[in-house]
DNA sequence: TGATACAATTTACACGTGTAAGGTGATACG
DNA sequence: CGTATCACCTTACACGTGTAAATTGTATCA
């Protein structure tokens, strides 16, 4: 019942008008503001003993400025996100800022809903790892008009985004297979929209094409997004007159269903088939045999973009920020036997090989 | 530069007032205030044309409502949580709410500083997952006196509360593995803050008790919470003269780790060495083998905690609501080998033991 | 015809805050 | 002594919205 007490509360305990709280709470009576240092203590001791806390509510509105960052993410399920939004929350944070998530796991049509929620409050800026951005082109078109600040996780001409460089890992993970003497090498494509692993599987065949290796479709697997997919992926590849000698999954959660197929059938890793991921998520290197993936560094793109949007922030007219991020092969026992595993260096990015 | 459109921008483009516009676009003119049809198309022809969009900053400040529900989560690497977040964004958005999500990475500074920005915004109510809770009694208190919704996933006195019935599964698991014959049973407990994970380590302490099995300190491990902890603690327990014929661990997180350990030996799950775990993330049935382990209702928590919330909403002084949700055993290969794998009838939980 | 009822809209206030501009004594200065 | 300066505080407006109350125009009725 009892209301929150507001500084016209704290005013009226102290005996005082509400605007001197005011400027008593926000520190602003550097010179130009002078208030006794008695008065101060008044207002001080009143909210203190209201337990006076300030409506962000009215604050915002007054300033215009929400002082928080939204963020928007596609699904819960995969930990690579929750890197991203551990490295976005902890600099958003670090600069006093606030963060409001939401996930549209994986629906289109939530997604659009959180992308409009996400218009109504007023916030400073957004965030966007999207899934379906290509249908939202006029939601896009009307944010860069009021030029709201945002960062999106994928590339988008004429926006600022953060990428990683995923065509420079996903061909020295090819180079990796291949150099082990892998001829028939599988890869399983489970995502939730094509567009987003095209890159790794048109890497798939030119390396394999470029090596010399006859086409086999059978090879190449489109599955659903969950790991259990995967697992029956795998199976079917195992059951091949002829089954692969190296199985890359298109991210690490798909993976551990492959993992598992190999083990069921009693074949060792990576002695009968080496298996792979992608993404380098904590789980990698501690399943069994610790996995060899590519390191994507979420952390950093998650506060590689809140640094770019404080800087739109501060000046909305610089220049576009787009950064490709450098990935880099690790290499561990799921497709090199022994304590032979190695971090190869960072693959050169496109970025970097001027 | 062009500032987002308000209702009296599109009052103006209508040539009506802006009264007309609110009430109009909020449909609020049901025979109370009788508005023509002809206003009504001019209102929101005018509204598409500026693409006007709701200040929520505005309308919660003027309603005193945010119809926003904050969750404070502890950590965002473990999928246990995920899940409960899923359930209650779940419930919350087809409400018609928001949620604004707060992460405190287990650490208690964090926490506190989270739990008070929850405060600032005038949030419609709060759902807090507590690691560490006994630090914020005085917190919890001024939310009390405003007597502000709140639920927790904790049991806390005099407050709402909804919880997994961890004791019953922790004594399903238990007499699961006695009953398969182990007499060497280990417990791996690696948690943020031990009196989360105490019932279960009293659980262990109490069947191995009171199967007459003589005590053996070797076999409790306390360690991180980290996969590679629980890794570490393992081969630890493998090292010992007489090692442990089953492991289990305070969570799924950590069966991963005990479950590489395991297999880095050679040794064969569960012939050799038995594995379970706790909680039932997705991960748990994708690893080689399945995990046996026990149930959480996540989804189910996340949902039942918005639905109370929702309640105490709508009456504020209506009983208090605490409820111990179920939980249940799942055997899986991990423990059991072949397919003979099932799922038992789920546990009676302490509520249902009238 | 004058009073009354009703439909359709507008005016006016409140939510809680930040801050520019205005006020009021006291002191300093010409 | 009159006036300008200053320290200290208050009055007043704006942010964008929801909604009660007042206003206007029109049709109805005695």
């Amino acid at each position: 019942m009892a209301k929150r007490p507001t500084q016209a509360d704290v005013a009226r305990l102290a005996g005082v008008s509400r605007a001197t709280v005011s400027y008593v709470l926000n520190d602003r009576m550097d010179g130009r503001i002078p208030i006794t240092a008695q008065t101060q203590q008044k207002v001080l001791a009143a909210a203190e003993e209201l337990g006076y806390a300030p409506s962000a509510l009215a604050r915002n509105l007054r300033s215009g400025a929400s002082r928080t960052i939204g963020l928007l993410m596609p699904a819960v399920h995969n930990p690579h996100y929750w890197s991203i939004l551990e490295g976005a929350e902890e600099a958003i944070t670090a600069q006093g800022y606030h963060l409001a998530l939401v996930t549209a796991n994986l629906d289109p049509e939530r997604e659009r809903h959180c992308l409009q929620s996400l218009l109504q409050h007023r916030l400073d800026g957004l965030i966007l790892i999207p899934t379906f951005i290509d249908k939202f082109t006029d939601e896009l078109q009307m944010l860069s008009e009021r030029n709201s600040p945002v960062v999106l996780i994928t590339p988008t001409e004429g926006a600022d985004w953060i990428f990683p460089d995923i065509r420079g890992g996903a061909e020295a993970m090819m180079d990796h297979l291949l150099g082990l003497g892998h001829r028939r090498i599988a890869f399983i494509n489970g995502v939730a929209r094509r567009h987003l692993s095209q890159t790794r599987e048109d890497v798939y065949l030119e390396k394999v094409s470029a090596a010399g290796i006859p086409k086999d479709p059978d090879l190449l697997i489109t599955c659903g997004y969950r790991t259990g997919d995967a697992y029956a992926a795998a199976r079917a590849l195992l059951d091949l007159d002829e089954p692969p000698t190296a199985i890359w999954t298109v991210n690490d959660l798909l993976a551990v269903g492959a993992l598992r197929a190999v083990h069921e059938r009693g074949l060792r890793v990576p002695d009968d088939v080496a298996v792979a991921g992608f993404d380098d998520i904590d789980l990698a290197q501690q399943l069994y045999p610790p996995l060899t993936t590519v390191h994507m560094p979420a952390l950093e793109m998650g506060a590689r973009a809140a640094e770019v949007l404080f800087a739109r922030l501060q000046d909305p007219n610089c220049n576009l920020m787009q950064e490709l991020m450098p990935t880099s092969l690790v290499v561990r026992q799921s497709t090199v036997a022994g304590s032979a595993a190695m971090d190869v260096a960072d693959c050169l990015s496109e970025l970097s090989e001027t």
